[in-house]
DNA sequence: CATGAATGAGCTTTCATTCAT
DNA sequence: CATGAATGAAAGCTCATTCAT
């Protein structure tokens, strides 16, 4: 029927993406075949490849954009105006928001089973993030409501702390969210 | 294992291990193929299966093994007798201690990027380990000196701080040590 | 497969049946690697695999495959309104067909050095043919034209004569086979 | 204790020829793995090359040795004196006495799943025996006791029958014994 | 003589990638 | 653009054979 255009179906790009984020946290990278990733995306196996050079490739543009996008979104309505606690534990609230949220992203963003597989680009992705962060912790540190010392080594511990919570595999509530946002305040603020 | 002295010179089998071990920590559990493995060990690809009935058996054991001679390390020379804020500072820099000496090691143990391939027993092999651990905050909580708080969520983030400070490579000096075991005894000390 | 005509043009499947059929009756099962086999079937290895799950798999499909037709094609055009002499021996005769004229297939089927890797499916896939066979040699006994007795031992004795005649390797001659079919009807006809 | 010589346990090889016969027949002459063979004939692996300088000599010789045995059994008392009918039925029975006796070693003689491994010697090994049958058929013949035809074609057919009763594994019963062999000399004899 | 730890060639199988359609 | 059948390099693993003890 040549007259009715075939409704493109909603972005097979997207449809890859996805799928892949969700396999590699999932099962694997290694573990996860393309032939098998190409058919629960719904696409063909080459169809992958006229958007990914490699499977490599893949994976790493998949890392960059949702890093980007979930720095993005914990800094979303980062209000500068409200007292540095505050913004701390708005950051971590963001945080932990992700890991509840779409745990398999949180999963494939920081435990990293490919690690290995991260080029040079992906590894630097996050160095625009934290020059915000890393202000952050100095304006703080100057107003004297967070301790000093390496500003990417405080912020660090911050993330490791909460990335590990989650990979116990307790389950957030309200309680332990608030039991390890405090935490994370006792740890850094001063006093 | 530099910080390990009791394991004797090294046999066929001790040689896979400590080289598994370390081409599992550097290149990735998957990248690492049994042939490339056995000619860095100096041994043949079959003696590795004499030892080993499967890859994953390799690593499952291996990790095992790792996994108690660092807790036995960590726990070792725990005088009882010290203060709560002592005897965790002890815990903490043994901790740091491996990641120094051996780093191969400790990214392999903590690093994990063949997490999926471990087992139940792998899984649960922390367990006694964890329960002196519980134990020792539980007593510091009833002495006043520690944050209460589920002590699992409670040492995962120091663990879990500690090695991300690590995984950052940030390269330890006298002064970031101190810095880190201070910041994680500010996170869980009462006041 | 030159007494069976339904096989149309060889698809890349098809190739891998025949020559696989060939290869494992010539030379073993064992002894024939898949690479060798994909290579004389002049497809890739992998191909292969794409078709049949396993090795053993492979065999077993085949098995029955060829085990089917060659059923088919022993009962056809089997007269029933003939007599029970006349129909014994067109058995005998088609069954003699076979081995001459594709005696790769007819050693594939019933020498069998691969006996310890058929599956179940394979050993009762003679079932239907049994049927067919038994109630023709009872029908043959209450017409007191054949032997009383088992008719599955009578059956098993009149084709393991005849196969054995053919893996001793003498080379049929109408002589022969005039001769072999003769003691076969002189075996199980009563007087 | 030097004045005291080891008890030399009952032949090694012996054992190792008893093992491989057994192992061979159950499991196949590929799916037995040397190692397995030493082990459970109780001997190290390096022992069975002291005897046997491969795999396919051990089977072969294997082979040589119990069909020569065997075959003197068949023969074993073979009254001369007798008719043809007891002559030709004692050595049906003799050869059926055999699978009862000992299944696994008729079914490594006659089924042979490592057919395509058998070297020339083994395959002329029968010929000896055959004279003497060869003989027997044709004396027969000339006594107008058994039918025309050629001598090896007649025998093979005989033992062709019985092997396949064998395989089908129908259990041996008195009666099932005298049917066949009754069967047997019904095809050959001339009424 | 006997051993069995060690070997590595060669097996079965997988899967990232290509390309004819 | 999209496909998926086809590929073959390379993986994990086995086991006939050797040789130091």
């Amino acid at each position: 029927m040549k007259f009715l255009k075939e409704i493109p179906s909603p972005s097979k790009k997207e449809q890859i993406i996805l799928t892949a984020m969700n396999l590699f946290s999932e099962q694997g990278f290694d573990a996860t075949p393309m032939p098998k990733l190409a058919e629960i995306a719904g696409v063909g196996t080459g169809t992958i490849y006229r958007y990914f050079p490699s499977k490599e490739i893949l994976l790493n543009e998949i890392y960059r954009l949702y890093k980007l996008k979930v720095e993005e979104y914990v800094l979303a309505d980062f209000d500068k105006n409200k007292s540095v606690e505050k913004k701390f534990k708005y950051l971590c609230n963001r945080w932990i928001d992700i890991s509840i949220q779409d745990p398999k992203l949180f999963s494939f963003l920081e435990l990293q089973n490919y690690f290995p597989y991260l080029d040079e680009d992906s590894l630097r992705i996050e160095e625009n993030f934290m020059k915000v962060i890393v202000k952050f912790i100095k304006d703080g540190q100057k107003e004297n409501k967070l301790v000093n010392g390496d500003p990417i080594l405080i912020f660090g511990m911050v993330t490791g702390a909460i990335t590990k919570v989650f990979k116990t595999k307790l389950i957030w509530t309200e309680i332990s969210i608030k039991s390890c946002v405090d935490l994370c305040w006792k740890m850094v603020s001063k006093n």
